[in-house]
DNA sequence: TATGAATGAGGTTTCATTCAT
DNA sequence: TATGAATGAAACCTCATTCAT
């Protein structure tokens, strides 16, 4: 049995993950990688300030204090830059090698929490890019794709934890495991984004709290008494 | 003391309201107004049709019968339409008048899921519309301002339902109710936006239900004994 | 003989004298009438306002109150507009029925300072229509022809006066009375263009002495003992 | 103490002078260099042809035989094109290195009538530019200031030199220096207006003839017997 | 590999003018 | 006479992409 916490941080209804395929093949030389990995840091800085509509490949070569030309060296295009800083990003997102648990059943809410508190952290690092991709999926039906998919390799794997609860005893069995959870990701990886993308800001403590606790009660389990807070 | 059920069709943290005030003055005469609705009737389907970012003034002219000095005529520009479709979209999205409910608790499960249900009907009616919104709003920051706005508003009345259901000890008193109420809405709406804009298209009333059931639990509320049902 | 001061008011050189021919027929009704001045009143306005080159047709209608096709009624272009413009301006920049002098010797200082002082209002006056009219005339041939020829008939009056000066030996019999004319002319008018048009807003005395000291002097006169002036 | 010669082809109340700073920074290869030179000539003709306002960026791109995106490689506006104009011309402009005089007052007409001379054949050189900036002038606040500034830099440099001469006894006392100045700059650039840009196109000989006579007679100098001009 | 000049399709925007009412 | 909606030519401007050096 997996615990949700284990799968989290790994997508998380994000689809923040790209495909690991290689768009292309790296460069050889050592000059050569040092010029993508600063054309990629550039790329991240100039989409983060100007969104990735209103990015310019110019400003990116600029950033990077290269040419126009030397870009087109290593990228196709803007789609493609923008798929090399996700690839950079993902490394941070998936980060937090979280505790793969068969936890005893007072032992969840802990794991839980600490996922929910990993991934919120990893969503406030990563907030801006992560605004970038709602824009992306928006508008490049690829990157809507790849989203969706993500997405549903997370909630799959949450639904089969939530059906071997269910056959425990140990959750509401009269829950729709899988539609309950695409409603739990949702419901996580949206407040990260109103909080941290968005800018509302939230108290993360709060947001942890809340979180877990809407999960437990949710899913029909008991939280042991605790301290209430709030934002 | 208002149900969520009141609240929720009015917003429902779509940010889908539009400011009330108008764009600029409406066309006298009768042609001009007829005009002015055709403008707005072809941008939705232009919109709809190519995204925002995608479509052309030019297009959305055409679609009307109309010649682009004709749209200027009406509009400013690209934004501009857009609030306009999206006031009319409103009236679709606010229509049902949801019944006021001062309600028996045992009758609160029934209005939790009528207004579930008439929250994803209407997402579903507008649900590419959606789509755009969250296209503009990572775009434009009015929009997104706009969306922060109508969302806080929905989120703080189902806040202050909360606190009243916990103050008569009908729901979970350690809850905090602000961020809880950020939650659910967060949970419902992005149900929605990936049923129905992003195209996962799942069972409408395996979505009703486990909305209602989550809520409930979250809650910590009880639902009278029901029949399991799924996608 | 006739003395320069009786010429300037009519031109001296600004050109600002239109063409008495009319555009078109007036109005016959009243009410046409009173349309038509208060579109030309508001022309005036929005050129001053915007330049003639800035200026747009319905901000012109819409001054006036009334619409652009009522506009239309009266004038074929803004062309058209702007004579009728200058045709009431040209009024004012006669008005003053300055003394058609055959002066004896020692009262002519005190008409060409008259004269000039009364040309010298009559720009401040008109200052904002001065700029306009060097604008247009450097667009528009028709302009700076009527501009050229107005200019024409005043410096050849004062070039006949002049050569009478010359022949009655009051005047310095070396210079040409045709260039000399030009140059006087040029002189006063630019000197007008810089302090009302251009906004240096010198001292109109200190302007008006300068000017008649100099004409004196460079025509070889001499002035009866003066009290000394500056800006 | 400087002589009017000296100073009158730096400025002369025509504000032709462009401020020496770059508008932006000029390309670093050769072929950059060319191409803008030929985009900055291609300007002129066009200008010249058409007007200012008349003309259109694509006809000064096609002219220079490049594309219209090249222009905006070199220029933001058709405003910076011309002020690089402006800056080519205002080399001609300024070019003749005139005597910086500390001249014995029997050398002072020579050096005034070497002065107006080479002040007109720059201006004849140069005229359809001239009317170029009279136009600008009235549309464009900017150079409108410009052209003031510079008119100022030179009249107070005039201004001096006319308060050296009333002190040293050579020229009237009861004159106010400044107002002089500006009278007599006025004098010369205008006749060198309608003349040349106007296309009026009097004889150069009588108009430096005249010019020197009237600064000498105005002034209150005397000038020694002399040759009879020409129309 | 690196450079940066050259390209031009493709979009937006303006406004004088027409014309049906 | 008065109205104001409709028109569309004509200009502006951007920027991803190519390519000679």
């Amino acid at each position: 049995m997996s615990s949700p916490g284990s799968g989290r941080p790994e997508g998380h209804d994000t689809g923040s993950l790209v495909d690991e395929r290689q768009v292309r093949a790296l460069p050889v030389t050592a000059r050569g990688q040092r010029t993508r990995e600063s054309l990629v840091a550039a790329a991240r800085r100039v989409f983060e300030r100007d969104g990735f509509i209103n990015s310019r490949l110019t400003d990116i070569a600029t950033e990077a204090h290269t040419s126009i030309g030397t870009f087109y060296t290593y990228f196709d295009s803007k789609d493609e830059v923008f798929t090399a800083v996700l690839q950079v990003a993902q490394d941070d997102m998936l980060h937090p090698g979280l505790p793969r648990v068969e936890e005893a059943p007072e032992n969840i809410a802990g794991v839980l929490e600490a996922s929910n508190r990993a991934y919120f952290e990893a969503y406030r690092r990563n907030a801006q890019l992560m605004v970038l991709l709602e824009q992306v999926a928006t508008i490049n039906p690829d990157f809507r794709r790849l989203r969706v998919e993500r997405s549903r390799l997370f909630t799959d794997r949450v639904a089969r934890w939530i059906g071997s609860m269910q056959e425990a005893g140990l959750a509401d069995r009269s829950l729709d495991p899988l539609m309950t959870s695409r409603a739990l990701a949702s419901m996580v990886s949206r407040l990260a984004y109103y909080s941290f993308a968005l800018g509302e800001d939230w108290d993360v403590d709060s947001m942890v709290d809340t979180a877990t606790r809407l999960w437990f009660n949710a899913l029909g389990m008991t939280l042991p008494a605790s301290s209430p807070e709030s934002a």
